[in-house]
DNA sequence: ACCTGAACACCGTTCAAGT
DNA sequence: ACCTGAACACCGTTCAAGT
């Protein structure tokens, strides 16, 4: 993008990470060469690797800032909730469920990134830390709920990591485009109460 | 993997599916090549191009072969039950999600490759053919354990879906390798009883 | 009809060299 | 310390040519 005089760059490491998460949402991973984002810097092809070890780092720096983003948006929800009561709890947990689709279906090639099979987040430090916040978040609101009575007679490992692979599970179905052609999804509010509402409503 | 001495190799479509399966499993789909595939089956770079349009045909053959395995694996369960009351729907849906999960870490590669963002299926017409056979199968699971009063009230869609998700999370969250270091995976029993036990046991 | 060989435009990565 | 240029070993894909 940049037509750069000088013979350094000045911040070629934000200038990568900030084109990469561009081409990210308009290309999809698919695409994202270093090569290609070096020239969209106005670099030559190595020269990033002034700045990582390697494609996966600069991946796994990628992957950073969206997991950044993304503990922001889980935790948000979670912190309006005192434990008042069954009703504001599991309005909490809801809460946060829906943050988490948000976030994965507005950004849905940085998400397939963040939770790639690559294992670029063990690349990053910050990544370990950020995704591990918004598991957190994810833990404290399932067993303020189950503290509530719902759930209520099982571990609390099983219940988070069942809830956090429907969400994982339902991000994938819809955003890699995994439904078969004659299926309608429902709304959000419709699949989230198959968790969340009593199954005599 | 054969020496070859005639011109023509006689089966090469068959042996390059073969070939592909084989090494999906061995190195993952980040290492498998058509060039590569080519020269394991002992013909030149492009000759799979006789056989198929490009590689995403030829991925779209492995798809193929996994839908085809997974959907026996899922429908086999299903066939057990009759109408016979509510514990028995829900064990034999619970048997399908397990036989769900069971190929999915038994074959990691090849499902992520059938569920790949990349829309390999797409590229063949069996794939889509096995995959709605395995998904009716779930949405006869289920309509079965909503008749027996299993999530009485709610939309079948939403239910399915949200099930699929579910399964579809957790064998990407286990295989992707993607639970935090500390956390251990509990037992798939435990799992299911998140689904399928009444809250209170 | 099926396969080979040479070529093209891309990759990630390395190494010597420039500022 | 940071970047360039040329090179290497790979890709997927194409096109002319061989059997």
């Amino acid at each position: 993008m940049n037509v750069r005089q000088t013979y350094h760059h000045g911040d070629l490491r934000t200038a990568l990470v900030a084109e990469g998460l561009l081409k990210l949402e308009q290309a999809g991973e698919g695409e994202l060469s270093l090569r290609a984002l070096a020239k969209a810097t106005g670099v030559s092809p190595n020269a990033p690797y002034r700045h990582f070890a390697d494609k996966g780092s600069l991946m796994g720096a990628l992957a950073a800032e969206g997991f950044r983003r993304f503990a922001d948006a889980v935790t948000a929800r979670a912190e309006g909730a005192g434990s008042a009561g069954l009703a504001e709890a599991i309005d909490a947990l809801r809460g946060q469920a829906r943050a988490y689709l948000v976030f994965a279906l507005a950004n849905p090639a940085l998400y397939r990134l963040m939770f790639s099979p690559y294992g670029y987040s063990l690349h990053s430090e910050s990544c370990q830390f950020e995704a591990e916040r918004a598991f957190q978040s994810l833990v404290t609101g399932v067993a303020r709920a189950q503290a509530n009575g719902w759930k209520h007679g099982q571990d609390l490992a099983p219940v988070v990591l069942f809830l956090w692979s429907a969400l994982h599970g339902w991000a994938g179905l819809l955003s890699d485009n995994l439904l078969p052609p004659a299926v309608q999804p429902p709304e959000l509010e419709a699949w989230l109460n198959v968790m969340f509402q009593e199954s005599s409503g």
